[in-house]
DNA sequence: CAGTATCCTCGGAGATACTG
DNA sequence: CAGTATCTCCGAGGATACTG
């Protein structure tokens, strides 16, 4: 049995409600990109085009953005060399680091449990437009 | 050292690109909602409108397609009972309970760390705008 | 009580072009 | 190479009203 709201909130009342700052950083973590971007760095540093191509489909706007959230949160350390042609790189602050290792047990299940979801979604689909409606 | 997308795809290559189904599953997860509709079940039965009221400044609307969601998934079970007045209850099926533990760790470092982070964004902002931009 | 049904808004996100 | 700067749009999400 996972931890929930309720058992939550006799530690912590209030935790994660509407206004609770909790939230806000809730939201950073699982915002579109921001998994996948912390999920990069899990690793080691990064260069910004390393980034571009790791993450698959991320526009250069959406990683820069997801990125200076991260870097005001204190979870990225950006570090910028004054070369020509630039170069940046980019890796988690310890902090980001133990962020990294709560969601690698998400990602894991992701991994493990992503086809029997996607498959099932698939059949439902499928039964639902065989049936009335 | 947390597990990377690197590492990740030593070991299932081309996972989490644009076009695998881990990203659709973990789209639903990081939903906005996603996260909390499966901490408010992960120790046990909900109904309805205990659920309105665990997860704070849901709409009707958003908690309704997300419990959707994971009941397509295969996540989230629901049981309808053919009473007046009208009793729905939402519970974890297996799989959801373990997506439960999964998200687990992210909920406890979010819990002991959001205070700092919130503070860190406050001042980035208050120096941000005594500095001069 | 447990939802639909509608209408509407807002900003997350993409596309494109440009720059030091 | 590593970003900004704009423009744009779609749809996730919210508000409100209604119903079996």
């Amino acid at each position: 049995m996972a931890v929930s709201l309720q058992v939550l909130r006799t530690r912590s009342p209030g935790v994660l409600t509407a206004l609770c700052p909790t939230r806000v950083v809730l939201d950073h973590v699982t915002s579109k990109w921001g998994v996948l971007v912390l999920a990069a760095l899990a690793d080691g540093t990064r260069r910004w085009g390393e980034l571009r191509r790791e993450v698959d489909g991320i526009s250069e706007k959406m990683l820069a953005s997801t990125l200076r959230t991260f870097e005001a949160d204190g979870l990225v350390e950006r570090r910028a060399y004054p070369e020509i042609p630039p170069r940046v790189e980019y890796s988690l602050t310890p902090l980001g680091d133990e962020l990294a290792e709560a969601i690698a047990p998400l990602l894991d299940w992701v991994l493990a449990h992503a086809g029997e979801i996607v498959d099932r979604d698939a059949s439902v689909q499928t039964r639902g437009s065989s049936v009335s409606r």
